[in-house]
DNA sequence: TTGTAAGCGTTATCAC
DNA sequence: GTGATAACGCTTACAA
């Protein structure tokens, strides 16, 4: 077992010094023709990487870039690392992973663990519990700390960094006003709670698009989903509880949910109870994932294009990663005056398939 | 913006040295209880850490892991990174990803990356390309460089390391047997390509499975999918292709998959041309994603247990990185015998829903 | 009880 | 053209 060698071996090797090892290396013209043709024959025989750590500490960053999310196991989540993993790649840079799975504590010390010295930025969205609790302090010290975030999807006004999301309103407006276009009458919503914010969004974007059209809200025909239950796990109780809902208000005839599951779920509940999809009821959700595609019927659905918003954030980071370098470059001082952030929105697109008309 | 404080900075201010205000940190007793006291009072107040990058310099270790695997929006692979993220997390490990996309040359430049120094050992899971081009020597070249590997799912005899994986053979063997047991006379197969080893030892499971019943297998009743299709993004190719199967072979009464797109698919194909689920045909696929569980009927699974194989792999990768450190201590040397490597098979366990009676 | 110094692997500055 | 030295942040013999 050969360990990587190491400018010193090779050093001690080739009986010369260090530096110049390393000079020869970068093609410094300092060095002689000669030396500089034997080190690096040398170092390729040797297969000599210069060791990532030690450039770390060096140069006093790590190029790596630390995701923080609520959950891997996610169609929308995962896409979006994809596309983070992309671009971070083609721009040299590394990425790792932290999971919160949506608990508040987990999410400060996995970002703790990370920001002493691992990565040089974030990008994160952020867990439940966080959002349920409304405290958002350890991202702000981060930020204070010189680490800058970029956050995504479930973002927060009380944190000033770049953001990068989909118009979740626009596009509940968007879904809900294609139904009404669909000769829909009587428009449910099923939805989560308030706390997180893009749920809170999607529904306010099916109250405008219902204003819009001079219908009226009614508040029987929207659906709040308790997701303390666990209802990923706990599909019969999800199924029951839109079973219940579809039957006190056999006017339904379009529904809109804010995400893929619950879109499925109410697909799978109508075709139970004998409705046909779509000429009895018509179906849209939000996030287009695996579900919707195998769904039957196909589900109509907003799409986030997840990985083109990792993309977009990871351009972001490593933008002002670098934009830093220059400013420390210019000016010596990087605490200069306070930067100003970008909040990028995506746009979502309804993808036509054939759970609407 | 106050950056992180360092041992030094630290020093300086309350004039004692650099290795004082270290000892008093780890609380060693060589220091006075009242330095200790003001040193620490200090270092919580300006919320000192260690710095991450200079540890694993000193130290030669990274205390990270890293993943790689061909693609991350895949509900078995996502499932196995949360199982590795779960043990390492609670061993004090960190996790980076690195995704190669399914080719070779990708694999490659990520594997030399993080074998840099990023990391301590790698957990992966074999391209396609890389099996198909059989040429393992980066991993060979990797492991010989003293870095540990533990492959999981996509394994290969070449290549001498721990191993997790699912037994494929028997899972699909039991999945046939099943089918037969619950009377299917002609059961037909969905596969891969073989040069996907898994897909290799499903069918030699599926072949066996007949054999031990005396049935014949019939090569018409086997579909061999030719991947390079990007079959995910060419449903329609893929159905296509399955109806033309299922048309010219109407005495299938049973269906085996050796994934859950194909079985899946086939069973909306089914659907389509009359047949009723599960009293017509019956259906099984392997691995249990998010589409097994809402597709309708619901299908019934061989499950993989991807958590259980990432928490596996970690502990076998972590448990062989902490032996090196105790085998280091005690003999001061390495290089010594040769290690035995474990093939750790976790059991499938057939998920019934209803696309089976 | 405290401090000095070496070392982890690099690069950059400066001297020879 | 080459090499010594310092520095990145930390730990740990070893000295004082």
């Amino acid at each position: 077992m050969k360990r990587k060698i190491t400018l010193k071996q090779i050093a001690k090797e080739l009986d010369v010094s260090i530096s110049t090892v390393s000079k020869a290396l970068s093609n410094s013209k300092e060095i002689s023709e000669d030396t500089t043709q034997k080190i690096q024959a040398f170092a390729k025989l040797y297969n000599y990487r210069p060791n990532n750590i030690a450039l770390s500490l060096k140069n006093r960053k790590t190029k790596t870039i630390g995701i923080l999310i609520p959950e891997i196991v996610h169609h929308f989540f995962s896409t979006v690392i994809r596309g983070i993993e992309r671009v971070a790649n083609r721009r040299g840079y590394n990425v790792i992973v932290g999971l919160s799975n949506e608990s508040f504590t987990k999410e400060i010390i996995n970002m703790e663990l990370l920001a002493n010295g691992s990565i040089d930025g974030f990008i994160l969205s952020i867990s439940k519990e966080t959002l349920l609790k409304q405290d958002y302090h350890h991202f702000n010290a981060t930020i204070n700390q010189g680490i800058p975030i970029v956050m995504f999807d479930r973002v927060v006004n009380e944190v000033d960094c770049d953001k990068v999301i989909v118009d979740d309103f626009k596009g509940a407006f968007n879904a809900v006003e294609s139904l009404i276009d669909k000769n829909c009458k009587n428009i449910a919503l099923i939805t989560t709670m308030d706390y997180v914010s893009v749920g809170k969004l999607r529904t306010q974007g099916y109250l405008e698009a219902l204003e819009e059209h001079k219908m009226v809200a009614d508040s029987n025909l929207i659906l709040k989903i308790d997701d303390s239950l666990d209802v990923e796990n706990n599909l019969d109780v999800l199924e029951a509880e839109i079973a219940q809902f579809l039957k006190s208000n056999p006017n339904i005839d379009g529904i809109f949910a804010v995400n893929e599951l619950y879109a499925v779920s109410a697909m799978k509940v109508a075709k139970k109870i004998g409705l046909q999809i779509p000429d009895d009821i018509q179906v849209i959700g939000f996030t287009d994932g695996v579900l919707s595609k195998h769904a039957s019927p196909s589900l109509t659905t907003v799409s986030q294009h997840g990985q083109k918003i990792g993309e977009q954030a990871a351009n972001l980071l490593i933008d002002r990663l670098e934009a830093e370098d220059a400013e420390i470059d210019q000016y010596f001082s990087s605490s200069s005056r306070k930067p100003s952030y970008i909040k990028m929105v995506i746009e979502t697109e309804i993808i036509e398939r054939e759970s609407t008309k």
